[in-house]
DNA sequence: GCGCAGGGGGTCG
DNA sequence: CGACCCCCTGCG
């Protein structure tokens, strides 16, 4: 592993404020990379704000720091423009300190669904996404299609982010609970997000106000206490609710979000009812524990990404 | 090519 | 259990 530094500077912000925030360049690189596949993470639909390029890599926003990750043989190399340490900011956001090897070597002895699953999804990590960004990421996703939901954030943060420049071309960085509390209603629904302006808006204001202590929730252990705060956020659903608790930095395994897809794939392979409609969602969570225990989340994320691609 | 219908990572009332 | 915004996609 090694990592260099150079510095250089991005634009000021939108707010007026005169002086320019010093960014580093950086490059990390590690060599020997196993369960790293670009593909499988971004595209297994846990996030929203990475691009492929035209060479293979991909570009997204962590936090404010644009990212420019790709692969080769066994060697995964990170570019990046930004406030944070690249090695740091790596480390936690794509999960290293977590030891998948050993996650998909259990899930595998489950049975041959899982053997199958992990072969296609080889490459899953998932990340530890800022867990605001998460809660209104998946507000948006509600009754949505990714494409879009991508474009509602990319608009999102060019009209309330920040602005940096990476190899000449602008990004914008996820706007915090201050600033996007300063879009009206109307200011949402023009930026294209129908009916979730409302939710947006009123989950921002109860976040930004601390209402809701999203600092206070990281802290919380109690998982049935932070599923039933998030719940209390408009928008946030069951479904919604287990995609934060899964996909952000609350990290919680144990959340196993059921959508149309894990439903199709949990009747196929386990419960086996003609019609798919019919089985209820508590049936579908309590056979999850069952089979996957506390890694039911991981293991849906496989199942999910397996089905839906294939 | 262009226009149009169908539907989408659910939530809420 | 139906409505919900609006883009994206696919087909004619």
């Amino acid at each position: 592993m090694k990592s260099t530094k150079k510095y250089g500077m991005i634009n000021a912000d939108k707010e007026g404020m005169k002086e320019k925030m010093k960014c580093k360049e950086q490059t990390y690189i590690i060599e020997n990379c196993n369960t790293f596949e670009l593909r499988d993470i971004f595209e297994c639909g846990q996030c929203f704000r990475w691009n492929k390029q035209e060479d293979g890599s991909y570009i997204g926003i962590v936090r404010n720091n644009v990212i420019k990750v790709k692969k080769q043989e066994n060697k995964v190399i990170f570019q990046s423009v930004g406030e944070d340490n690249l090695q740091e900011l790596v480390t936690e956001y794509f999960d290293f300190n977590t030891n998948y090897e050993k996650i998909k070597e259990t899930l595998s002895n489950i049975d041959e669904n899982m053997k199958k699953s992990i072969s296609y999804g080889k490459g899953i990590r998932i990340l530890n996404q800022d867990l605001w960004e998460t809660i209104i990421s998946f507000i948006i996703s509600a009754n949505n299609n990714i494409p879009r939901i991508k474009g509602i954030i990319e608009r999102m943060a060019k009209a309330y982010g920040k602005e940096i420049i990476f190899e000449n071309k602008s990004y914008y960085t996820f706007p915090t609970p201050y600033t996007l509390a300063q879009a009206s209603v109307a200011d949402l629904r023009s930026l294209g997000l129908g009916f979730r302006d409302v939710r947006v808006y009123e989950t921002t204001k109860m976040i930004q106000s601390k209402q809701i202590d999203l600092e206070k929730l990281k802290q919380e252990k109690d998982f049935e206490k932070v599923r039933n705060t998030l719940l209390t956020l408009p928008g946030v659903g069951p479904k919604v609710a287990d995609c934060i608790l899964l996909f952000s930095s609350l990290k919680r395994w144990e959340a196993f979000p059921i959508d149309v897809w894990v439903r199709r794939v949990m009747n196929e392979l386990y419960i086996k009812e003609p019609n798919e409609n019919k089985v209820k969602k508590e049936e579908i969570q309590k056979i999850a524990y069952e089979k996957f225990g506390s890694l039911a989340g991981i293991a849906q994320q496989y199942l999910f990404y397996w089905k839906r691609e294939a």
